[in-house]
RNA sequence: GGCCGGUUCGUCUAUCGGUUAGGACAGCCCCCUUUCACGGGGCAAAGACGGGUUCGAUUCCCGUACCGGCUACCA
């Protein structure tokens, strides 16, 4: 019997969460609850000069609409608190402080002019970005360079300092990624990485691996951008003792933006047009607000559908899948090693999809909220809604095509295309309109066959076509050149609407 | 520049050495529809390049090219 797996999601709590974030959330998930394991959501907010109030319940937010709840995170609790880093910096101080013992980090008194000035004397044309390495250390205020008795002064005076990793010379650092299988680095092409900052609080390199082995997670995801540090942290785990205890390690693929090439940013969003973040994120600094996919109007089994299938597949056709078949589907083996362009058309297609797949019941909360944002209020015991949401929805795209496709039915159109009608229209067709709202009048039964019959009957004794009356019909009813069958809306606005539209566009007609 | 990773239609992808290289989105055409959609049918569209290995490579290996990631006291 293996131990259970664990596994976390560790966001900064910097700003709004993006598709790529969300799709690491989502792989996380899937792989826990396919295992019968824990999703347990992190907080890394060791950056204080990047923190952003509101960011850490954003996240919570998103997770919860998305349908993928931690089991254990900073407001839900669990046996392994704290679940911010920030809460947990004591413990980090010492770790590090072993690590310098043991002989696998130092201290380094390099003060940040003076790491920018090395920078500047070390880049030459081959060079252009030199790294604290084992070359440069020895160059450098550190430990290694000073002696004991000036290292002792430098920190019993309080000097601000940080604490580096010690590469070591020439060893091959391998290890077996999940996803892209063995992957191996050569220590001296890895850099001295800081560790523990100037102001006591780790880096990422130095929490990521404290937290994981304080949690026992068990399988770690993260980002392709985190490969090339991957080397530190598995030295890290080794130096500190834990190495049996490390995470398997997957790193996903990249989201790349859909024009060009390169990691999929907010900004490539705001020129493209569509949503990069889970929902909208209001910048606590500028006010800005930045669109979500659930404000524009997508459902969260597309949105995290959608998100799926960004660099994963089961090997069959089948591209819609809910998430409980998410979990049961996915496999981290069929993951691809290659970032994926986001299409926003594709993205599209899967809300079409799941309004599609979806019932009338799933779908009038949100239906509704769209009516009411435009000022159309729909009344609770109003049996109509579901009705047209039953009419119109294989037409909706996304949620806010609901108001676009619907909006007729619970008001007259405010403006009526009879440009569409006025070249064709005559006396004829006229009189047969006149006629049309007697015979409604008087009808006593109201449902869609029935009016069409009454319909085609009158335009048969007319000596019309019902073909040329059926648009100018339309028109009158819904404004425009659109929507469902007209009968069908006829039987649903009721008799006294109908009259009324038809009087309404023949007093336009005059 | 260095290190690491990646590379099948425009895009997302299938293929676990032998296929007319399949599906989906987008595009175009047709049908259905007395509107617009939905739906159905069809067309067009791909293995970066060069070497190996092999009876046979999209598939395995090497090189090149191209793309990306990283190269902070950010994550």
């Amino acid at each position: 019997m293996s131990k259970k797996v664990r596994v976390r999601f560790a966001p900064s709590p910097t700003g709004g969460l993006h598709l790529g974030g969300v799709r690491t959330v989502l792989f996380n998930y899937l792989f826990a609850k396919q295992q019968g394991g824990d999703f347990i959501l992190r907080i890394e907010d060791t950056d204080q000069g990047r923190f952003v109030p509101g960011a850490e319940e954003y996240i919570l937010d998103t997770l919860r609409w998305c349908g993928l709840e931690p089991d254990e995170s900073p407001v839900h609790g669990g046996p392994y608190a704290p679940y911010r880093q920030s809460e947990r910096k004591p413990s980090y101080r010492q770790y590090a402080e072993q690590l310098v013992k043991d002989g696998y980090a130092y201290y380094a008194f390099d003060t940040p002019a003076e790491l920018e000035e090395m920078r500047v004397r070390f880049k030459t044309a081959e060079n252009p970005s030199p790294q604290y390495n084992q070359q440069i250390r020895e160059q450098m205020r550190n430990s290694l360079t000073l002696d004991a008795g000036e290292t002792q002064r430098l920190l019993a005076e309080g000097t601000p300092h940080v604490i580096r990793i010690k590469m070591p010379a020439n060893e091959t650092i391998r290890f077996t990624d999940m996803i892209r299988g063995e992957v191996s680095f050569h220590t001296s092409q890895v850099d001295d990485k800081v560790l523990l900052k100037a102001d006591g609080m780790p880096t990422y390199h130095l929490a990521v691996v404290v937290d994981d082995y304080a949690m026992k997670i068990t399988h770690a995801f993260r980002g392709e951008e985190w490969l090339p540090s991957a080397p530190v942290h598995l030295l890290v785990w080794k130096y500190l003792g834990w190495e049996s205890e490390m995470p398997e390690w997957a790193h996903l693929p990249l989201i790349l933006k859909p024009d060009g090439n390169g990691k999929l940013s907010k900004r490539d969003g705001d020129r493209l047009g569509f949503p990069v973040f889970a929902m909208d994120w209001t910048d606590p600094k500028t006010g800005e607000t930045t669109i979500g996919f659930k404000e524009r109007g997508f459902l969260p089994e597309a949105f995290v559908n959608l998100l799926a299938m960004l660099g994963w597949n089961d090997g069959t056709d089948n591209e819609i899948f809910s998430l409980p078949e998410l979990i049961e589907k996915f496999s981290i083996e069929r993951v691809h090693k290659g970032g994926a362009k986001f299409d926003y058309e594709k993205a599209k297609w899967y809300n079409h999809e799941w309004i599609k797949k979806l019932g009338v019941g799933s779908l009038e909360l949100g239906v509704k909220a769209e009516f009411e944002k435009k000022g159309i209020l729909i009344a609770d015991e109003d049996a109509l809604l579901p009705k047209v949401i039953e009419l119109v929805k294989d037409r909706c795209t996304l949620l806010p095509d609901f108001v676009q496709q619907g909006s007729f039915f619970f008001q007259a159109p405010t403006t009526v295309e009879v440009d569409a009608i006025k070249p064709k229209w005559d006396d004829k067709k006229n009189l047969f309109f006149t006629e049309l709202i007697r015979g409604y009048e008087l009808s006593n039964t109201w449902e869609a066959q029935g009016l069409e019959n009454e319909f085609k009957e009158l335009a048969a004794a007319n000596h019309l076509k019902p073909g040329e009356l059926m648009l100018p019909f339309r028109i009158m009813l819904v404004g425009g050149k659109f929507g469902p069958g007209v009968f069908d809306i006829a039987a649903l606005i009721g008799m006294y609407e109908t009259v009324n539209r038809i009087k309404h566009t023949l007093g336009l007609l005059q």
